[in-house]
RNA sequence: GCGAAAAUAGCUCAGUUGGUAGAGCAUAACCUUGCCAAGGUUAGGGUCGCGGGUUCGAGUCCCGUUUUUCGCUCCA
């Protein structure tokens, strides 16, 4: 490379900062310059929701784009699918969220301990029975009966007490189940006297329903509404089209189907900026594979996974796997991706062997076979399923936060930088012409104009042109053109390079070629390819 | 959900025992300059998170509430 010009030597990254500050300052510069904001800001914002801005919905927009044609691009046996958000209600029931997320809980002020309010009516009426089975079993050895017929005949006012209360409490506790009742729920827990069994007291929250679907109603009248459920995660959309597009799409197995899109999580904490939010997206693949075979694939989604994100070079000491030693229901294998975040090392992405536990409970749910037939066995069967599940926002916090970096200049100077992968970043090019005069915006907005085709680019005058460099590396745009009053004699301009702040000074028509060559996918994907 | 802390301009923050809302940076315009946050002149931008209360008077004191951060808790 020709370098010209003087340039400033980068000395080192400011490394005083502690990780909370880093992260505090990366949620200002997100902020600052149009990556992420608070939702509904102007009326105090929204618990963990949050909007993407400008440059946010470009750098997002880029990341889905590298994951789809990671996936559609460079294999031929997955194909992708958009299912709708609303899916049939029975879809829930037989992915086990229904009943794994619909506990009314309640907190003890003292013991700070979480309880199942059921449970503990529950327990409460236990005691009842142990007390009331204690007298009679004693009366039924005196008197030489049955238990049913010491029952029968009691008259203890202890004993009939005691079964009065527990009618009473059985009664109430199965109404407050059957219509949902939380405050009834609490109301029992008070009038039986339920304590904590670790700190003994009666100090309790309010119940609470935890359920972690959002829910609402499909249809306009009230008699005639359903109860529909906002997806909590959009593999079910793979599951229920599986068959129609393993029809459609002439797929043999092994074939993967891909999606991207909206889910949407009832979280009680839901904290750490966009790192647990609400409203979420996913970026998800079913990998349908022979039964016996799904350990194997297991393996290779985790290798090739891995390969896709420290593809992106933004340090291979930042990831780790992390395996489940408790495995969920449907699973029976899994590992966690997990990125160096600045809080620490989080689950990006989540590589699970699902068994044929969707789709057969599918099958049982819906009364439809979703069943494959493998031409070289010869038989049927219902595949088994590997998922590569990965949150979107999640991985955006993980390119930003190994990112954004402040570095110490020669001259005294420091600057925010945002080292994003060149193809992931929101702006690839900005042109700039020395100064406003001379005809030099002319031939800037000349070279632009041929180039925004191909690149998001922007072009600026204003301000010194050291200030305009220093605009580009804080959103990140790896390129910055200069034109100067030689452009416009031999036809060069100056590159300026965002991590290094080198300068180059090369043709006009050759930018095309040089900037295309770092911003593509292409090398990324060449990087992950098989043979 | 519990506990702690915080909230003042786009960002970072000052704001005295309670007495007319400030700075730096950023943004916009003009002049000057021209390869790494240059200088000058000027302008826009805030019912001090929101709602009550105390007071002649509240950014400041009290209560409630919302949002955020941290620690617990939770997270198939």
């Amino acid at each position: 490379m020709q370098i010209i010009y003087a340039y400033i030597k980068i000395l080192d990254n400011k490394d005083e900062m502690t990780q909370e500050e880093v992260f505090k300052k990366l949620i200002s510069h997100c902020k600052e310059y149009g990556f992420v904001f608070p939702s509904s800001e102007i009326y105090d914002g929204l618990s963990a929701v949050y909007d993407y801005g400008q440059m946010g919905v470009e750098l997002k927009q880029n990341i889905k784009k590298y994951w789809w044609d990671s996936m559609i691009l460079l294999n031929e046996n997955i194909v992708g699918i958009d299912s709708a958000i609303f899916m049939h209600p029975t879809i829930w029931k037989a992915s086990g969220h229904v009943d794994a997320f619909n506990d009314p809980l309640i907190d003890n002020k003292d013991s700070k301990k979480r309880y199942r309010a059921d449970v503990l009516i529950e327990e409460q009426m236990a005691k009842y029975d142990e007390k009331i089975n204690k007298e009679v079993e004693k009366a039924a050895k005196r008197f030489g009966d049955s238990f049913d017929e010491a029952m029968f005949r009691q008259t203890n006012p202890r004993v009939l007490e005691n079964v009065a209360k527990r009618d009473e409490l059985h009664e109430r506790f199965a109404k407050a189940m059957n219509d949902n009742d939380l405050a009834e729920l609490r109301q029992i827990i008070v009038d039986y006297e339920i304590t904590c069994p670790i700190s003994g007291t009666r100090n309790w929250t309010d119940v609470r329903q935890f359920n972690l679907m959002f829910s609402t109603e499909m249809g306009s009248t009230a008699e005639g509404a359903m109860k529909v459920y906002l997806r909590p995660e959009t593999a079910q959309g793979i599951f229920v089209n599986y068959l129609n597009v393993q029809k459609t799409g002439r797929m043999r197995i092994p074939f993967g189907i891909a999606q991207i899109g909206k889910a949407f999580r009832n979280e009680i904490v839901a904290r750490q900026f966009i790192f647990r939010m609400r409203e979420f997206e996913q970026m998800e693949m079913q990998f349908f594979v022979r039964p016996g075979e799904e350990l194997k694939w297991f393996e290779q989604w985790k290798e090739t996974r891995m390969k896709w994100h420290k593809a992106l070079g933004l340090g291979d000491h930042k990831y780790r796997f992390h395996d489940h030693d408790k495995l969920a229901h449907y699973a029976n294998a899994a590992t966690d991706i997990e990125f160096e975040m600045p809080f620490g090392f989080k689950e990006v992405e989540g590589i699970h062997s699902r068994t044929n536990f969707d789709l057969g409970s599918h099958e049982k749910y819906s009364g439809k076979k979703l069943q494959y037939f493998d031409p070289e066995l010869g038989e049927s069967y219902v595949p088994y399923v590997i998922e590569t599940s990965i949150g979107v926002d999640r991985m955006f916090l993980s390119i930003m936060s190994a990112a954004y970096c402040e570095e110490k200049l020669e001259n005294g100077e420091s600057r925010v930088v945002l080292k994003l992968p060149a193809a992931l970043a929101p702006v690839k090019l900005a042109v700039f012409p020395l100064v406003k005069k001379d005809g030099l915006p002319d031939k800037a907005r000349e070279i632009m104009n041929e180039l925004k085709f191909d690149f998001k680019c922007m072009y600026d005058e204003k301000d010194s042109i050291g200030k305009r460099y220093r605009r580009q590396d804080a959103i990140g745009t790896p390129f910055c053109i200069t034109v100067d009053h030689d452009t416009l004699v031999d036809n060069k301009v100056t590159v300026r390079y965002r991590d290094t702040m080198l300068q180059e000074r090369i043709n006009i028509s050759d930018i095309k070629n040089l900037i295309n060559e770092q911003v593509s996918f292409k090398s990324l994907l060449k990087k992950i390819a098989k043979g």
